[in-house]
DNA sequence: CACCATGTTCCTTG
DNA sequence: CCAAGGAACATGGT
């Protein structure tokens, strides 16, 4: 379920179940998700440790554990993108998509991936090339001005986590609609004006997407829309984006029929008419 | 059967 | 050096 807001509000939700609690113990049933280690040397590592806190930076989920002799500090999960994490106080009955389960003094969280592209692991060193947190205060649009160094598409750019942490192909279609400013427009086309324009989608566009998504937990719907069935199941339009997963259909704000086309292998939706 | 899907990394080609 | 494309990972829905 992933992608920045589904993330962050994701660990609000669980952050008060887990800090300051204790793991107990933890099964990991699949050795992919936590590469490069393997399943017997990560669960040693991930017994009887109390949780100090629940982090989210880019899409990664970050628990920072009470320090101990020789052990790693942190765990990182990433949900890729079919992951979720379920807490439950109640034993869960196990599912054939189960690829972690970690026993706490309390309850359990279960971590479920049917493709199994997302990560569960100790070793953090990706966290290092990560560009800067859309929705920290140290994000300015004099910051984000730097992607007009390169000639590459700004969906394109705005997409690349080493230059802004967590945006999403849904998202980057959604926040560019918002800016007025076409998917493939050059990055260093983008004009010194626009650059500020550009940092307020992306803020008011994941923000309103947050509060959405936790507004979700709390009628108990689950906040991933393709998780409320699959694509297209919308239908009628109870779909939150204005353009994304939109070709053909009338442009909410304009008109104008919504295209879609391809950039670095995936799909990107914007309305030609309010977008330049 | 074909095609599509929220992600990230690595490799090749121009 | 840069940009673009493809592959890889693996599964499920339409």
């Amino acid at each position: 379920m992933p992608e920045l807001p589904e993330i962050e509000a994701l660990v609000r939700r669980l952050r008060p179940h887990l800090e300051g609690h204790r793991l107990v113990s933890t099964r990991v049933l699949h050795p992919r998700p936590c590469r490069p280690s393997a399943p017997s040397d990560l669960e040693p590592l991930l017994r009887d440790r109390r949780l100090l806190g629940l982090h989210r930076r880019a899409k990664y989920l970050v628990f920072n554990w009470e320090p101990k002799p020789a052990l790693p500090t942190t765990l990182l999960v990433h949900l890729g993108m079919t992951g979720s994490l379920v807490f439950s106080e109640a034993i869960p009955v196990g599912g054939t998509h189960d690829v972690a389960l970690m026993e706490w003094d309390h309850g359990h969280l279960t971590f479920q991936d049917p493709r199994r592209f997302g990560l569960f692991t100790c070793e953090d060193a990706v966290l290092a090339r990560l560009g800067p947190e859309p929705l920290s205060t140290d994000f300015t649009p004099g910051n984000l001005a730097r992607l007009g160094t390169s000639r590459q598409p700004i969906k394109v750019r705005l997409m690349d986590p080493t230059q802004v942490a967590g945006i999403g192909n849904i998202y980057a279609s959604e926040l560019l609609h918002r800016a007025g400013i076409s998917p493939r427009r050059r990055s260093d086309r983008i004009r010194d004006a626009e650059w500020p324009v550009l940092h307020d989608a992306i803020r008011q566009v994941l923000e309103e997407a947050i509060a959405r998504n936790l507004r979700a937990y709390e009628a108990g719907i689950s906040p991933y829309y393709h998780e409320a069935g699959t694509r297209g199941s919308w239908a009628d339009d109870a779909s939150p984006f204005l353009v994304y997963d939109r070709e053909k259909e009338p442009c909410a704000r304009c008109g104008s029929a919504i295209r879609r086309c391809e950039q670095g292998g995936r799909s990107t939706y914007w309305c030609p008419g309010c977008q330049r």
